[in-house]
DNA sequence: CCCCAGGTTGGAACACGTTTCAGATTCGGG
DNA sequence: CCCGAATCTGAAACGTGTTCCAACCTGGGG
């Protein structure tokens, strides 16, 4: 046997993939989470319904893909042209700001996105790590640092994600406004200015 | 017609609302959100699937309303035992970890009752709402308040709320320690201390 | 060129949340 | 005790995510 069952993905199968994804988003862009159904992508994607299962293994690894490919252009983008505040408390506030009034731009598919995320279970715990490292990436990025984080930023910027998560889901779900979106963000990235009063 | 279109129900109702509860608490217990299945906790509580939903008119209903539940029971505990830590940043990490450990003892039934919260969607919104307010009511009492929250002060509940649930989801999907909660949770809590050097 | 391992297809089937409905039961006022 | 309205029941049925499978296709090794 020779490089056979390779990891690589043939050209075509490349197509597929990113065909599914492109049609998933465009279905949850209008609708939501609830929107995407397995058998429309399937039937969309030209690509019967076992292969799209092939490809992801259910509907919430499928919408975190995406939600994945989102956060990597995101980062380029930042990387092109990074916030330029002053301290890195209000840098970061401005990179999650603007990610937010991108989000204000296709609310649905980031409803969908975020919903999968939080919804998911064990069994999707590596793709979301992966979006987990992503946002740490973008975040620390943001704070400008110079050389390793230390245990005391990765706890700030594991709560800074935690508040960035949960408050969109207040906000997708019509319980928070835009301005307390804007406050609680703008809240929790104070913690990442290390001001605290040592006893 | 007399008040026949009443809020009250009659006991028997009472009855079988609280019947329903218990069972599903008990489903949840054992196997989690996704082993709580509608038509069993109809036929374990006795009742048909028709009338079940119409209690609760959808799994997330029923399941939040647990979590309701709950909250309440943990409020009157801290009400006759408060934590007894010196500065309000302390008080609330404590209570808040103090509600961890009951976590760890029920693990699947927590995971049901915050996986249904953060997936609830609008037509959840005001039983979440409610879940919401319970847990502010229990920050702000450990926080030891005189007089009305500021505005500040209710944004910086919101984010350790926003931490508290995302954190929770991060473990209960295997994704976060419990040490990691630990922190994040004593992390956020800081930022209840009105440290903040003004430049 | 042939062959085979693995991928793809079409479609049926299953699981579970949710809806629906006609008939039986319960409730409270008269 | 009787009535009408609301509620409950039992069961079927629907929608959608997920699984399964037999037949077909593809691509690379011999």
């Amino acid at each position: 046997m020779t490089t056979k069952t390779n990891s690589t993905l043939t050209e075509r199968q490349e197509q597929r993939r990113r065909r599914i994804l492109q049609v998933s988003a465009h279905l949850a862009n209008r609708g939501g989470f609830e929107a995407v159904h397995m058998r429309e992508v399937a039937e969309l994607s030209g690509v019967a319904l076992g292969t799209l299962y092939r490809y992801f293994p259910s509907k919430v690894h499928l919408l975190v893909a995406i939600m994945q490919e989102q956060l990597q252009q995101m980062h380029e983008r930042l990387r092109r042209r990074p916030p330029d505040a002053g301290d890195p408390a209000a840098a970061v506030a401005e990179t999650l700001t603007r990610a937010f009034r991108g989000m204000q731009r296709e609310p649905r598919l980031a409803e969908a996105m975020v919903r999968a995320l939080t919804f998911a279970d064990r069994s999707v715990s590596a793709e979301v790590d992966t979006v987990s490292r992503l946002t740490t990436a973008i975040v620390l990025d943001a704070m400008g640092l110079t050389g390793p984080p230390t245990a005391e930023q990765l706890s700030v910027v594991r709560v800074i994600e935690h508040t960035w998560h949960s408050t969109l889901i207040a906000w997708l779900s019509g319980r928070a406004s835009i301005a307390q979106v804007t406050v609680d963000i703008e809240t929790v990235c104070r913690l990442v200015t290390p001001s605290r009063p040592n006893p």
